[in-house]
RNA sequence: CGGGGCGUAGCGCAGCCUGGUAGCGCGCCUGCUUUGGGAGCAGGAUGUCGGAGGUUCGAAUCCUCUCGCCCCGACCA
């Protein structure tokens, strides 16, 4: 290909609405021009880079026996209806009406119409398992298309459904696919890890994220470096380290009946605050009412009384489905909305006047102690000694013990953070920001009863079949690389996504030597099977070299008057900006020798 | 949806506070020179100042409404 007839774009400028690495880079670089807000156009480079991908994603997924087919992007209501979630999904879903007024809308996803085709057509065990997939548009009215390509309101994914008889098909497929998962991230250069997810809108039990990391990413994935455990920090469990009671180098020995020992304070304020002696029997009466006059939030009587945030209890009084409860966690940690609603079911914050009427004191002096609130509690509380609001007005009690001063359900429903202990092997854990670049799903029988796809099993017997749907972002694979890749200059492609393999930069086209040598090695190395652009546009070195650079192809083979004078054009990689001189008649072989290290093309 | 910012030439921006009819850099076009990291000289083209309404003798500038885009948060199959 010659670049002066290829269609790239390149500005040298940083386009005012961009942020993101990637996005930066591929509006620079002639990859990609927006639209409007989440809508952007591929341009040559950036689609034969997503070609690039999908062929990936296509090999791997035929390789575990999957079939592609293609669905409308226009669905009508009903089929959405049936699974409820045309009423369940909000704003996010493009609905419109057809000329005749029926609704129809865009499809944010496949489930419904794969399992509406698999209702029609699957009858028996004999047909099963089965997994289809596609490569088709989405579309979401995103609440904020954000960062280039990575958030947008139309999209392609690859989106793959399995159908099984049972529970162990299912997780059989599950497997498959996240194995086939592994090798097209492997494939495309990408560094990433898999992480437990929270199925969220699309139902069933067991589901897990493909993460890249990177700064641009919206995620935080909290990974323990020991045992493997790693999850999205939307459901991520960890232990926070030990309270920190004061002049106490050590955790906490209240552990069991064995420690009747003094409890060390978490006080500073000399004798006149000590805690007397507590035991696990001890049934109150220890507990001491302090004036904290306006100290309301945690941050204020921890400065105001001298003690860590994490001798603190937060209770937050919530109004759920069915009344109101405190949710309790240590004054150092956050609660977790979203761990708390799978517990709790849906509930809100309890406005002020509400909790002067719930517990008779304002908002900043409530406590779990006395009152009969059903209390949910974080597990750091469970051992311990703490302040918390004394339930009247202007003071707060120390001395609080959870088992003896209030009882509450224990759950982990804090926000997992850096150096908390790993819940399944104590080591600390690491969060990292990053990229969902695919996700997997056990969705079981969600969408097959519904939609009555059901088959009938060796005794003639009629079964929902087991569905798992799979979910794999081209788009994301490529910003996520950009992301990964690239330096003050440009992007540095992997070699299996790259959009050319090679960019030949004659230096001066005047110069009948160089364009001839350029020429020759332009041809030998396309018939060689390389992807190959040719900078054969009459501009200044510097700008080739800059575009070069910039646009990210993997290897530049550079022929200038300097160096054929001494019989040679230069390699140089892109990632490294290593130069090789070599032979015009030994580039070929040289290629060749150098191409499996930079992935070749396939 | 809440908070913030920005819309002026293809791109990046100044001008706006203090009203007088628009400017800089890059890019683009022509010619000559130049050619190993975004060239030099000379000449040239390009604007519904996001839109609508209002105030005023006069609006890019002041006021009201509106549309669009970006960022933070909420949200996120």
């Amino acid at each position: 290909m010659l670049f002066s007839k290829f269609f790239i774009p390149t500005v040298r400028e940083t386009p005012a609405e961009a942020e993101a690495v990637s996005h930066v880079l591929m509006l620079r670089a002639g990859y990609v021009r927006q639209l409007a807000s989440g809508l952007y156009i591929y341009l040559p480079l950036a689609w034969k880079v997503m070609n690039r991908i999908m062929k990936i994603i296509r090999e791997e997924m035929d390789a575990i026996g999957a079939q592609e087919i293609s669905m409308p992007g226009l669905h009508p209501a009903d089929i959405w209806q049936k699974t409820g979630r045309w009423s369940d999904i909000g704003e996010e879903m493009f609905r419109l009406k057809d000329r005749g007024g029926r609704d129809m809308c865009l499809g944010m996803t496949h489930e419904e119409i794969i399992t509406w085709l698999a209702s029609s057509e699957i009858r028996s065990y004999r047909q099963l398992p089965q997994m289809w997939y596609q490569m088709q548009a989405k579309f979401r009215d995103e609440a904020r298309p954000k960062s280039g390509v990575l958030r947008t309101r139309e999209f392609i994914m690859k989106d793959s459904y399995s159908f099984d008889r049972d529970e162990e098909g299912l997780a059989e497929s599950y497997r498959k696919h996240a194995e086939a998962y592994h090798r097209i991230y492997e494939r495309c250069g990408l560094k990433f890890y898999q992480v437990q997810s929270d199925p969220g809108m699309m139902g069933g039990a067991t589901a897990h994220e493909f993460m890249a990391p990177s700064p641009a990413g919206e995620d935080m994935i909290v990974l323990c470096g020991k045992c493997g455990y790693s999850a999205n920090t939307e459901l991520a469990l960890s232990v926070p380290p030990s309270q920190k009671l004061k002049g106490d180098e050590n955790p906490p020995a209240s552990r069991g009946d064995s420690s009747r020992q003094r409890e060390p304070s978490p006080f500073v304020k000399g004798g006149d605050l000590e805690i007397p002696p507590l035991t696990k029997g001890d049934k109150g009466g220890f507990l001491e009412d302090i004036p904290t006059p306006n100290r309301r939030t945690v941050a204020e009587v921890s400065a105001f009384l001298k003690a860590d945030p994490s001798c603190f209890i937060k209770s937050l009084l919530m109004i759920g489905d069915d009344g109101p409860f405190l949710a309790l966690v240590r004054g150092d940690q956050e609660l977790h909305e979203k761990k708390l609603q799978k517990i709790a079911g849906n509930f809100r914050p309890a406005q002020k006047d509400e909790v002067k009427d719930i517990l008779g004191v304002e908002a900043g002096f409530i406590g779990p102690h006395n009152n009969k609130l059903k209390k949910i509690a974080d597990v750091s509380l469970k051992e311990g000694i703490y302040i918390a609001g004394a339930n009247k007005a202007g003071f707060h009690t120390k001395g609080v013990k959870p088992h003896v001063d209030f009882e509450a359900e224990w759950h982990d429903i804090h926000v997992a953070r850096q150096g908390d202990a790993c819940a399944k092997c104590g080591a600390p854990v690491t969060l990292e920001q990053a990229i969902e670049i695919g996700n997997i799903f056990q969705l079981g029988t969600k969408y097959s009863l519904p939609l009555k796809a059901v088959y009938l099993d060796e005794g003639g017997k009629e079964k929902p079949i087991i569905m798992g749907s799979y979910g794999i972002g081209p788009a994301r694979i490529a910003a996520a690389a950009v992301e990964q890749n690239n330096d003050k200059d440009g992007i540095i492609w992997p070699g299996s996504i790259a959009p050319f393999d090679i960019e030949i930069i004659p230096l001066d086209m005047g110069e009948k030597e160089i364009q001839d040598t350029a020429g020759a090695i332009y041809r030998d190395l396309g018939n060689e099977g390389f992807e190959v652009i040719m900078d054969d546009r009459d501009e200044r070195p510097g700008i080739k070299f800059k575009d070069a650079d910039l646009i990210g192809i993997p290897l530049q083979i550079v022929i200038g008057k300097k160096g054929l004078k001494e019989g040679v054009v230069e390699l140089k990689t892109r990632r490294t900006k290593a130069t090789e001189r070599v032979s015009p008649a030994d580039v070929v072989r040289r290629v060749k020798d150098l191409f499996p290290s930079l992935e070749k093309r396939d």
